[in-house]
DNA sequence: ATGCAGATAATCT
DNA sequence: GATTATCTGCATG
């Protein structure tokens, strides 16, 4: 099989420099390369700025977490959540306004035997099409960590051969044109388990992908009753 | 197929 | 102390 070999140019950063509801849905179809591995994204959710958007980090203004989202376009921003697991977004807007396109699952393009490793814990073989399916998930595939928050996806140098790309550099990150979803097969409805702004439609997807994952809405998690009945003053 | 509970820690109140 | 832009395993229909 092909080692990966993209063919398709890198976007450019002004790609990038819009409202984050306006380039979601044009991120669909569009293939995200970090070191050997590339996903083609099937779904996305916008986020936007401070004061805006209730369900997004930057809601309550900027913080030394959401510190990326305020920076440049066309950057990653990674965060860590629920104890375990990393999200990777893409920054919009110039710097200064805090948005973000949240990636939440794609298909492997390039890289797939790398994705199966990195995706390998619990010795189970995993369908291709459950390798990038939700957000935590397609974060491990790409190997973004921790360290690749603020990293940029505008990469300086893909490698190419000819008019081909084979790949960004390792340790960089680019987002390729690939073949992107017209607006007939781009679906969208309300955001993944948020417990604000419930209706608003930021999320897109591509209708009918079998990498899409699968909508779940926001579960209050019931707190530890021993906890919070010790001591008397507790409500109801 | 769908649904729930547990895991596990940074971040913010 | 509470919440969280989630995933997995195990339960049930």
């Amino acid at each position: 099989m092909g080692s990966g070999e993209l063919s398709s140019a890198a976007l450019p950063r002004g790609f990038f420099d819009r409202p984050s509801h306006e380039v979601a849905p044009e991120l669909l179809g569009r293939v995200l390369a970090h070191g050997p591995v590339a996903v083609r994204l099937t779904e996305v959710e916008a986020y936007g700025g401070p004061g805006e958007d209730p369900a997004a980090h930057t809601y309550r203004g900027r913080t030394p977490r959401n510190a990326v989202m305020f920076g440049p376009p066309g950057h990653l921003y990674v965060y860590f959540t629920y104890g375990m697991h990393f999200c990777a977004n893409l920054v919009c807007l110039p710097e200064g306004f805090g948005s973000a396109v949240l990636l939440r699952a794609g298909e492997v393009v390039a890289g797939i035997d790398e994705a199966r490793a990195r995706r390998s814990g619990n010795g189970r073989a995993i369908p291709d099409r459950d390798l990038a399916r939700g957000p935590a998930r397609l974060a491990v595939v790409l190997g973004l960590l921790r360290e690749h928050n603020g990293l940029d996806a505008i990469a300086p140098a893909p490698i190419a051969s000819g008019r081909r790309l084979t790949g960004v550099p390792h340790g960089a990150a680019a987002v390729l044109e690939g073949i992107p979803a017209g607006v007939e097969s781009v679906s969208s409805g309300p955001r993944t388990g948020i417990s604000t702004a419930k209706d608003t439609p930021w999320r897109f997807w591509i209708d009918g992908d079998p990498t899409v994952s699968p909508y779940r809405a926001h579960v209050p998690r019931r707190r530890n009753a021993a906890a919070t009945s010790v001591g008397g003053a507790s409500k109801s």
